[in-house]
DNA sequence: TACAAGGTGTACTGATCTGTACATGTTGTC
DNA sequence: GACAACATGTACAGATCAGTACACCTTGTA
């Protein structure tokens, strides 16, 4: 089956923006990395900022569907999977690709909070928290919703840590703050 | 007393770069929005990327020097500084010109850890580190190094939520997750 | 008065940016 | 075979990018 020039538009864009940047990254770069034509991405996309918002969109489907799924592999009760969720985090930090987040990277470029690239980055990570309110939930954990919180922080702190420092003890030392904090909701 | 025009370009780009951005921010906006001619500015620093420098250099100097002043404030023991941290690290979000941290955002633009501004930002960060350390070790608490680790790991974190989010809970939730972390080293 | 250091204004280079115009080629379906 | 949908190449507009050239002005000091 071969994907429509568009989705393996996005596939590649999605690839080059996070490795590069957005700013960094022009459309005659886009030309020359991916062989489509310029015509074409202009067919399909508006402007830049929309072809950067479908990238976007993929990755949010992309990451979370990737996370639930090692999750489920890694643990089978919703206390041990909201656990497990800070093994993947490190196994991720493994990872040759790894380069931050690209939803913080985003957030980073495109600072005002009304700015759309901005709001998709924020809501990528509400619906991460959500999924961790959801675990705390099931597991029966006193305030899910600020355990959800504070683990959302923990989380995005150690993708930073990873990405400045790299990954050196950080999966280790996010897992073990996870821990702390989900042991003292119990 | 005036400042050296070098000095006040410093400034007045760190301002600027912070709000908004470095790659978004060009060299013509700078004089625009500085009155300081383009001939000046490629006189003190040959290249863009050295302006960025010193001003990374500057930030770095006023962001542990305000934060260390404003912990030793707010409490007396190490202890209760480590903790009043992220007291200040709360006060710091409500700020209205809080927009995440420049390293940060520095980190996410230029992602190379070999470049010169990556390592800056790296810098910045391992600094900060090194202040939770010394707090932790003279608080006699075990593992002051992972501790301090962990504690970066939670302010990282809440930089980029308050950021994403906005700030409400943020500070709240930040400071709780540092207290449990803290009094389990003690 | 002379000099040097620092600052200025303007106009420029050559590259790159987003986005468009326009004519052409390919492919699947009726 | 005709048509529509989708893709292509090339060349361009107009703005902006980092950085430079060059002639001039201001100010403190000797």
């Amino acid at each position: 089956m071969v994907a429509s020039k568009r989705d393996e538009l996005v596939h590649e864009a999605l690839q080059i923006f996070y490795r590069e940047g957005f700013h960094a990254t022009g459309m005659d770069k886009l030309v020359a990395e991916t062989g489509i034509s310029k015509t074409s991405m202009y067919k399909h996309f508006r402007t830049k900022e929309d072809l950067i918002l479908a990238t976007l969109r993929l990755r949010d489907e992309q990451f979370r569907n990737n996370f639930a799924r090692r999750v489920e592999e890694l643990a089978d009760t919703p206390l041990e999977r909201l656990k497990a969720f800070f093994d993947a985090l490190g196994e991720w930090f493994q990872d040759d690709n790894f380069k931050s987040c690209m939803f913080i990277k985003a957030s980073s470029e495109y600072q005002d909070a009304k700015h759309p690239i901005h709001a998709a980055a924020a809501e990528h990570k509400r619906l991460l928290a959500h999924y961790f309110e959801e675990l705390a939930k099931a597991a029966g954990l006193n305030d899910a919703e600020g355990l959800a919180r504070r683990l959302l922080i923990l989380a995005e702190g150690a993708i930073v840590i990873a990405h400045l420092h790299g990954v050196e003890n950080v999966g280790n030392d996010v897992k073990a703050a996870a821990v702390a904090l989900i042991d003292t909701a119990c």
